[in-house]
DNA sequence: CGGGATTCTGTTAGCGCTATCAGTAGCAGA
DNA sequence: TCTGCTACTGATAGCGCTAACAGAATCCCG
């Protein structure tokens, strides 16, 4: 066994092999654990491999092996509270497979999701998830030809490319408008994100918007935002729809950080919550614990898409090309009842 | 120009090649935008890779070119605000660049970040930029040998492999303390998370500590919590830390997002802040802009840290190894001045 | 109008690894 | 002793692309 050859170029197995004194096709067999080794030699190896600081060549590895083990995860934004849960879902599943998320971020942007997507299957990757149903038609016919398995999370009111986990949010915003009818508000207000590209959030509005209507109903007012602050967005919009119409008696916003911020503001104002407003929101987020009073919500099924999405991938699941989770309804005390 | 030959393998070079009757050498010039080619020629390679549907497979390119243009991100996690705005950074300044950040997420586990740089470092990036300024001697060892950049972000209280772009948190710790003695309150107590691997905010604390002991103080309690939603803990160990010490007159956070839970419970308790008790976090998230009341902090420069981090593995930045920041401390109202 | 530059295209030889198959021992059973 | 295994190791041939150079065609200017 030689001593460690110092130059500068970077490692490869054949240094490996020449400081072990076995073939390249050996040391490759001992680094990833296949086909049967003597235990001396693999053990000569391994010691000659960790003395130099050896790293394999995975893009070498990959090319010879026709094999990735690159997951590519494609989501429009990490800074809500959202996604980081998928991913933990998805980092659950994946972690005893040899699997690997690589995460990718489009800002809500549909040219942006087909550069990020193009950038992601030129890595061939062993499968693909990607948030929503609705792309750009090149996005949708990569995705179609690449030969992996693909599923689209989040959101099932549409045609998935091939796999689709997620809720219908379009039946969230119906149910959600049925039970405020129920409690007995008639003038209800819409808070939400001005953002053309998030097609989830309109499709909720749209139901919920679809069930008032059955109920001979329609919004009082409806204020959106974009960018900033979301909690401090929600005191402001809901200021602003209160000073537009003082007799509004609920509001129903299009994501629970906003949402918390007009409960706080409603608090502070004395507002009686929820006998004189009441108020939704829509995620099921952690933060909600926190607050001095639960707000009322619609989990998401966050942590159970991010799972059943990277089990598809695995080929952990049963053959249906469409899995539908169906959130369920946290009253909170926002709500009368 | 012939059809596109509709056969189920992946496409290569090669069938773009055929398609448009130049040579794969020259098809490759064109994806790439590299070296002269005549703009009839670029044409008829580009209708044919589009009508293909053709997605380059980078896998056998970096292997040809010895080059990738990813960028390791290592950081302990995606859910507490910071990381993502780190990201926010890094991904503006790479955006022009052609390099793409690679994320990994360790939660807080050295052997974890072990393993998750020695994969990413496996692929060959062109550069790498992990949190922190503590790792397994393995991990450092990999990264002092990769022959790659290296960015350690977020600190500076220590001994980087490469670079390093941070703040002192000992320093901010320390300067944090010296506000609250200055402003007259005594009675000190801490609440932060039970993390040993946290180096930060352990860094905080020792020189916040110190701090304290330099006036001749020292805390009077301390409260620690792991797990669950912050916001919510910070009410929880509040409550606890009053009920404990019932004359204690400052609450010290390691984040905002427990300080906010325990500004929220001081409120309802009808607690005068910040005569009666001060309160202060770190971290400066934008959600403390919601809050009724705002929360002393110490923004800790993320957006910059991410921006500086990606200019020195882009090469667009002076040659200094460390790059220090400086937080500010922003009173709020949390503290009497 | 010829030498040399310029523009464009093709040929060749790998990049560092793994799949595949071809050995070489060693050993049990006939 | 020979056959037939099993256990182990090595030689060879690519994976799909690009660097580097070589050649062909065109152009420029004195």
């Amino acid at each position: 066994m030689k001593p460690p050859t110092d130059t500068r170029h970077t490692l490869t197995l054949r240094d490996v092999s020449d400081a072990s004194g076995v073939s390249e096709m050996t040391v490759s067999r001992v680094l990833r654990n296949r086909g049967d080794v003597s235990p001396a030699t693999r053990e000569k190896v391994l010691e000659a491999a960790r003395t130099l600081g050896y790293v394999p060549n995975k893009i070498a590895g990959a090319l010879a092996s026709q094999r990735v083990n690159l997951v590519g995860v494609v989501i429009p934004s990490l800074s809500n509270m959202v996604f980081p849960e998928v991913m933990t879902g998805i980092s659950e599943v994946l972690d005893g497979t040899g699997l690997q998320p690589v995460v990718g971020v489009t800002n809500y942007l549909p040219d942006r999701e087909e550069a990020v997507i193009y950038e992601m299957l030129s890595w061939r990757p062993s499968g693909m998830i990607v948030a929503g149903l609705e792309h750009t038609p090149a996005a949708r016919a990569m995705l179609a030809r690449a030969g992996i398995p693909i599923v689209e999370i989040m959101d099932i009111d549409g045609d998935p490319v091939d796999h689709a986990v997620g809720i219908s949010h379009r039946r969230a915003g119906r149910q959600m408008a049925e039970a405020i009818i129920a409690a007995g508000y008639r003038r209800i207000a819409f808070l939400g994100t001005q953002m053309p590209n998030d097609f989830r959030a309109k499709k909720r509005l749209q139901g919920f918007e679809e069930a008032l209507a059955k109920a001979g109903l329609a919004l009082v007012d409806r204020e959106f935002y974009s960018g900033g602050s979301a909690l401090l967005k929600g005191r402001e919009m809901t200021a602003a729809v209160l000073s537009r119409v003082p007799d509004v008696d609920f509001l129903y916003y299009s994501n629970d950080m906003i949402g918390a911020g007009g409960l706080l503001w409603c608090e502070a104002q004395g507002l009686k919550v929820p006998d004189r407003i009441g108020l939704a929101g829509f995620n099921g987020v952690e933060l909600l614990d926190g607050l001095p009073r639960r707000l009322a919500t619609m989990d998401a099924c966050r942590l159970e898409i991010g799972r059943k999405a990277a089990e598809i991938i695995a080929g952990k699941a049963g053959p249906e090309k469409t899995v539908e989770l169906f959130p369920t309804l946290q009253p909170g005390d926002t709500i009368r009842s």
